[in-house]
DNA sequence: GCGACAG
DNA sequence: ATCTTGTCGC
C-alpha cells in the first residue's frame, strides 16, 4: 500500500486553515432530505494516529443499511497533515480519508463521521468539509458537544433535544441508549436533520456509538499497527 | 487575559 | 486521539 502524502498547497496555519473553512462553507448544501434510512449503502469512516511517527491510518466501512451487514471496507495510511486544533480537526483527517474512501468498492451512500458537521464554531465541521470535497451526503455523530450546549434529552432511547450553538440549532443531542449519555448528531452535506436522526438510531441497536463508526474505529487502528509498531498485528 | 475545546 | 489493570455487570 501507498501512502497518502500531504497534498499541495494543504494549509500549513491555522488562519490558512480557517480561511478554507471560509471559503467551502458557502458550498455545503442544506436542502436535500438525504437518503431515507433502511436502504440503500451506509459508510462508516474514522482515523487513527501515531503522532510520533507522523503517521495516520483511515477505514471506510460500508454497510448495508437494512442489515447492517458488512459489505465493503478499504484503508489508507498517510503522513499527518495538520496538528490537533479544536474547530480544524479536518486538515488532519481528510486527505487520508479521501484515500480510503477512494479504495472502496462501492459508491459509499450516506457517509456517517466521527465528529461534527455544522455544530462546529464555524458551521463547518469535519463532515460538512468531506460533503463538500466528495458530493456525497454526510453526517456527524460525535461524542462530546464541544461548544454547543443542549438540555438533557428524556431517558428513552429515541430522546432528542436541540444542540445549541450561539443561539442557534445546529443539530441534537440523541439518545441512542436508555438512560446513557446521548450523541451529538449534526447535518454535513446533502443530508437533513430527520434522517441524520433516524440513520443513527438504525446504526445504535445495540450500542451508543454508530456500528458504522465502531467498526471503521477498530479497521483503522489495525490498519495503523500493521503500518508501523506491531503489538498485536499479523505477519 | 483565562478557560474550554470534535478527534 | 493516546497512555493503561482490574473490575463490575449483562
Amino acid at each position: 500500500m501507498t501512502t497518502v502524502r500531504i497534498p499541495a498547497g494543504w494549509p500549513a496555519t491555522e488562519e490558512e486553515a480557517r480561511a478554507v473553512q471560509d471559503e467551502l462553507r458557502g458550498r455545503v448544501i442544506l436542502d436535500e432530505p438525504g437518503p431515507p434510512p433502511g436502504a440503500g449503502t451506509v459508510t462508516g469512516v474514522d482515523v487513527a494516529y501515531d503522532d510520533e511517527r507522523g503517521v495516520v491510518a483511515a477505514a471506510a466501512v460500508a454497510l448495508d443499511a437494512a442489515t447492517l451487514g458488512q459489505v465493503a471496507e478499504a484503508t489508507a495510511v498517510g503522513e499527518v497533515s495538520f496538528p490537533y486544533v479544536p474547530g480544524l480537526l479536518a486538515f488532519r483527517e481528510i486527505p487520508t480519508v479521501l484515500a480510503a474512501l477512494a479504495a472502496l468498492d462501492r459508491d459509499p451512500g450516506l457517509v456517517v463521521c466521527d465528529g461534527y458537521g455544522l455544530a462546529h464554531p464555524r458551521r463547518f465541521g469535519l463532515a460538512c468539509h468531506l460533503g463538500v470535497l466528495t458530493g456525497l451526503p454526510t453526517i456527524g455523530v460525535a461524542k462530546n458537544p464541544f461548544t454547543s450546549t443542549y438540555e438533557e434529552p428524556a431517558a428513552p432511547r429515541g430522546s432528542s433535544s436541540p444542540l445549541l450553538s450561539g443561539g442557534e440549532r445546529v443539530g441534537r443531542a440523541l439518545r441512542t441508549r436508555a438512560g446513557v449519555k446521548p450523541v451529538f448528531v449534526s447535518v454535513g452535506h446533502r443530508t437533513g436533520i430527520d434522517n441524520a436522526c433516524a440513520h443513527t438510531l438504525a446504526l445504535t441497536p445495540r450500542y451508543r456509538i454508530p456500528d458504522t463508526t465502531r467498526r471503521a474505529d477498530a479497521l483503522c487502528r489495525l490498519a495503523l499497527r500493521n503500518a508501523v509498531g506491531r503489538p498485536g498485528a499479523p505477519g
